[in-house]
DNA sequence: CCAAAAGTGTTTCACTTACACCCATGA
DNA sequence: TCATGGGTGTAAGTGAAACACTTTTGG
């Protein structure tokens, strides 16, 4: 005695990127109705034969044309007024990737996707702008005791960026002498003996975060917070 | 162009309660195929037209006899294979509540529903297991940061039965003197000028957690954390 | 030589931790 | 009077925060 629930599945995915000056998020322009021409997060229906985070990779992939990111879990948007076309509950996700390996920083094809700052975004479709602010708030919480903020980033960085990083996404300041010392205290940085290049002024160390050093110390009680 | 997506949804909820010795989580036993007979987390199948949380509601109402109590969302489970019966993509809940109010410690009908302590569980249906270890993982996590721990108690509790239940959640001893120092610091419990009533021994103080004083504090930059 | 960011130590203060005894009550 | 849990203070150590100048490099 199965019920039929005439319910749709959908995912849609809040991927935050991370330039010189912004903390963005990725948006694309809608092909059909409802909200035809809105920005909107990348999305779509589950398919009957994957898993709800496969069809969120596979959406990123074809309609954002971002694959092998971090990708997690943010929350099920419930209510019964969200779609109106009917009843449809989505399973979001939030990513994180660095602006560098996905520059399209203005779109890919004509005006369909495009980087918008947090602080600068237009009207969403859906209740998208609600999904946006959930997502927001987590990355903010979580990227103080998880070491997901390294995601947003290039794979060697200097100590400058990854301050900058905090500095944005919990939208103040730090002082640089005891965040420097703060994380190289953690022991999960790695040192690479290598410069930055073709900067206009002394060149900073570049540094890379060692998964595995975070895992060992994680294990022996190490916790992560910034 | 809606797919149509013969997957269906539902719900299923992992009620925690704790008595004087143990942290509890509420089962029933299935009455219907498939694993008829086995014991599982309450849950069902979304109706259309009510949201996703209405529906954890519901069933917690109906299945547990549960009914207005702490709910928060814990994760979507969407893996292909859960569910003999199909594609079956469930929301999960976690509640908490307070073995006081609630005292079904034996069972309900016949032999229905029953609290188990966590580490002596029976084999349960479905993936039950893994979203039980999840939401006690989310309780761990959150009551450290998250002032949630409060629900589990009754209204007015000593201090002592508050040291107990972050010891048997967190499973680990506390000094007394630092936490009751600690707790009491944070300014956010109303000493009831009451005592204990009915013990074999000195009577201890009864405080109530304030929700106003919480948010007070909160928003004059405090963080909860124990 | 100037601009721009990199890099570096010390002091102060608050908070955490460890630790042991007397008190009040009912049985 | 005894058993049971309630209630209390201090000292030592650790970690956070505040703070300014010199170095390196390219333009």
């Amino acid at each position: 005695m199965i019920p039929i629930t005439p319910i749709r599945l959908t995912v849609d995915c809040v991927v935050f990127g991370l330039d010189d000056t912004d903390l963005k998020v990725l948006l694309i322009r809608r092909g059909i109705e409802p909200f035809l021409g809105s920005w909107a997060l990348p999305g779509g229906f589950v398919l009957p034969a994957e898993s709800v985070e496969d069809a969120a990779r596979r959406e990123l992939e074809e309609e954002a044309g971002v694959r092998e990111v971090f990708l997690e879990q943010l929350f099920t948007f419930g209510e019964v007024e969200r779609d109106p076309r009917g009843r449809v509950v989505t399973v979001a996700y939030y990513a994180l990737v660095n602006l560098h390996d996905h520059p399209l920083t203005a779109a890919t094809d004509a005006d369909d996707v495009g980087w918008f700052a947090l602080e600068d975004l237009p009207a969403l479709a859906f209740d998208h702008d609600e999904i946006l602010r959930v997502a927001a708030e987590r990355l903010r919480g979580k990227v103080r005791y998880q070491p997901i903020g390294f995601e947003l980033l290039p794979e060697k960085f200097t100590l400058s960026q990854l301050q900058g990083l905090y500095e944005k996404v919990l939208d103040r300041t730090l002082d640089k002498r005891n965040f420097r010392r703060k994380v190289l205290a953690m022991g999960i940085l790695i040192d690479l003996d290598e410069i930055q290049q073709d900067v206009a002024h002394r060149a900073a160390r570049l540094y890379r975060f060692d998964e595995n050093l975070y895992r060992q110390r994680t294990e022996r009680g190490f916790n992560f917070e910034l």
